[in-house]
DNA sequence: TTAAACTGTTGACACTGTCAACATTAGCCC
DNA sequence: GGGCTAATGTTGACAGTGTCAACAGTTTAA
C-alpha cells in the first residue's frame, strides 16, 4: 500500500498543511480534522504528533518566528550603513507581505507559554536581535567616555521597546484595514510609515524629553465606579 | 410563571452575561449556549435578538468603544494643561484596567466590517478624538502665520496615527505579558511607558527626520524565493 | 523470538453554531 | 370581543469540532 502522506513525514506535513489552511481560511478556521483530511489520514492521526491542537499553532509558530528572525537579521546585513533602519523596513516589509504570519505571532492569543518554552525562546531571539544591536550601537557611540555598561544596557533595552512598540502598532493598524474607514486626507495613508520611522529617528537621536506623571487620580477614581 | 431573566431585557441581558463569561474565560471561551444557561434561557433564545455569535460580539465590541471613547474623552477633558499627555496615559491606563476589553477591540480578528457598519462608526470616532484634538493644537500654534489648512490636517493625521501606533504597540506588548520572559534589566519594565511618552514628546516637538528610503529590492527577491 | 514502543485507525462523547418547526404571547385592526 | 400578525422563546435536529479510549499493524530492542 502506497503511503499517500507526502514523504513519509507526517509531522512535519501537518505543519506544512496546517500553514496552507491559516493562509486560506485564517487561523480561526484552523481544525485539526482539516489537516488530517488534507492530507488523506485519519483524523486521529495528528494526535500521535501532537498532543493537542495549542501545541501544533505553537509548533507553526515557532517556525514563524525563526523565519521572522532570519529575515530581520538578514536585512539588518545586508544594510549595514543604517542597519537599525534596515530592520525597521524590513520589520514592516514582513509584516506587509506575511499578513497571516505576522498575526499568528503576534495577534493571536498566545498558548500558555508554560507549555511551550520553545516558543517562547524563539520569540525572545527575535527580540534579543534588536536588543543587541541597538546595545552595540550605543557602546560604539560612548566609547571613548567610560560608561556605566549597565546603563547603556538598560538604555538599548527602553529604546528596543520603544521601537518594537512603534513598528508592531503600526503593523497592527495596517493589518487591521481601519485606515480605510478614517476618511484621512489624501495621501496621508501612504505616508503614515515613513513618517513614523523619521519620528522614530527624532526620538532615538534626541533621546526622551520629560514628561509630568500627572494622571490624577481622580480620573482613576471617577473610573472605577 | 416568574421570568428569571434579569429585568426581562434579555436582548440586554445577553451583552452583560458575555461580557461576564469572557472575562472569566476570555473571548475565545465565549458561547452563546453558555450565555443563554448564565440566563437561564434556552440555547436558541439569544437568536431572536442576534443573528450570530458575530454579532452579539459586535455589540460588544461597540458597548466597549463607547467606554473607551468616553474614557479618552474626560481624560482630556479633566487634564487640559496638557490634554494631550492626559489622553495617552488615559489610553495606557484602559488598557492595563480592561485588559480584555481592550483586546476585544484590538486584538480579537474583527467580524466583517461591512455587516457591522455602526461597530465601525464608533471605532472611527475614538480615533477622530486624537486627531481633532491634535488639529486644534496645530492649528493654534500656527494660527499667526497663515498656513495651508489642508496640509495642517494632514500632518494632524500623521500624527494621530504615530501617536496611536505607539500607544497601541506598547499595550499590546504589557498585555501579552511577554516583558518577563525578556529578561531586561531591572527597572526598565517599569520604565518603558514614561519612557515611551518622553520619545513621543520628543517626536511631536521636533517633527520628523528624513530616512533614505533604502529597502534594497534585493531582499525582497530573495526574500520572496 | 518475544516484548515493547511507535504510529495509525475506528468509534464514541460532549460541545459548539445554526437551521427548522412548534408554542406562547402581545399588539392591533375590524 | 374575534382573529390576524409579529415577536419571542422552546425543543429537536444536523454537521462540525477537540479529545479520549480501544484496537491493529509495524518497527525496534532485548
Amino acid at each position: 500500500m502506497v503511503k499517500t502522506i507526502q514523504e513519509l513525514d507526517l509531522k512535519e506535513a501537518c505543519i506544512q498543511a496546517a500553514r496552507e489552511v491559516i493562509a486560506e481560511q485564517g487561523v480561526e478556521g484552523l481544525s485539526l480534522r482539516d489537516v488530517a483530511r488534507k492530507l488523506g489520514v485519519s483524523h486521529q492521526a495528528p494526535y500521535r504528533h501532537y498532543p493537542s491542537r495549542d501545541h501544533l499553532l505553537a509548533a507553526i509558530m515557532q517556525r514563524c518566528f525563526e523565519d521572522f528572525a532570519a529575515f530581520l537579521d538578514q536585512a539588518s546585513k545586508a544594510h549595514a550603513s543604517d542597519a537599525l533602519l534596515g530592520m525597521g523596513q524590513a520589520y514592516m516589509l514582513f509584516a506587509a507581505e506575511h499578513p497571516l504570519e505576522y498575526r499568528l505571532m503576534f495577534g493571536t492569543p498566545w498558548p500558555k507559554p508554560a507549555a511551550h518554552p520553545e516558543l517562547v525562546r524563539h520569540a525572545v531571539h527575535a527580540f534579543d536581535l534588536l536588543r543587541h544591536h541597538l546595545q552595540q550601537q550605543l557602546q560604539q557611540r560612548a566609547d571613548t567616555k567610560q560608561s556605566d555598561m549597565l546603563a547603556l544596557l538598560a538604555q538599548a533595552e527602553l529604546q528596543a521597546l520603544f521601537i518594537w512598540s512603534a513598528l508592531h502598532g503600526m503593523a497592527s493598524i495596517q493589518q487591521a484595514n481601519v485606515m480605510h474607514h478614517l476618511m484621512l486626507s489624501p495621501g496621508v495613508s501612504e505616508m503614515a510609515e515613513p513618517y513614523l520611522m523619521g519620528m522614530m529617528k527624532t526620538a532615538l537621536t534626541h533621546g526622551p524629553a520629560k514628561v509630568s506623571q500627572a494622571i490624577p487620580a481622580s480620573l482613576k477614581a471617577a473610573h472605577e465606579d
